[in-house]
DNA sequence: GCCAACGTTGGC
DNA sequence: GCCAACGTTGGC
């Protein structure tokens, strides 16, 4: 099992909404990165464990966890010309676009802002945390993962 | 295949 | 709203 950090605009799509949607459970679509897809298609399995956390808001931070519950499969927005997400350049014979199926698993018992995150020199290796990292989802350790536990049972 | 121009992300 | 970082595009 891994662990991974997704990110995603809460005036878009936030932990609460996943938390209302049905069976609180969403498809995470619109990912339009190489890199990320390549995760997203290759490497991010059913049962793996995946932070929500805010970006672009105020202030941006780790809100709770999800789990994989479908592996990579096509984004169909990619082909829906209505959709924000639509992309010309991907056909079904030539997909270019990946998504996973994740589920709510539960709010932190407080908020941990990513100011609180870049104090913890144990943290200091997250890609989320290096300068210019753009990308929508990252790998977290197992160190990372369990440390980050510990932060919101603290307090 | 280089690289300038352009677009997007996201913290601040 | 600014702007640094960085991915993508497209002319050559």
């Amino acid at each position: 099992m891994q662990y991974w950090l997704f990110k995603s605009e809460p005036t878009t799509f936030s932990i609460d909404d996943l938390m209302h949607s049905p069976k609180q459970t969403t498809h995470w679509e619109g990912v339009r990165n190489y890199q990320v897809r390549n995760m997203l298609r290759d490497e991010i399995k059913v049962g793996d464990q995946a932070f929500f956390y805010h970006s672009n808001c105020n202030p941006p931070g780790i809100a709770g966890t999800m789990e994989i519950v479908k592996a990579g499969y096509l984004d169909e927005s990619a082909f829906d010309p209505q959709s924000k997400y639509f992309d010309p350049k991907s056909s079904r014979a030539k997909p270019l676009w990946y998504q996973v199926n994740v589920r709510f698993l539960k709010k932190l018992t407080r908020y941990i802002s990513l100011e609180e995150l870049k104090k913890q020199p144990l943290l200091k290796n997250m890609p989320l945390l290096r300068q210019g990292n753009r990308l929508s989802v990252t790998k977290v350790t197992k160190e990372e993962w369990e440390f980050i536990y510990k932060l919101f049972r603290a307090n």
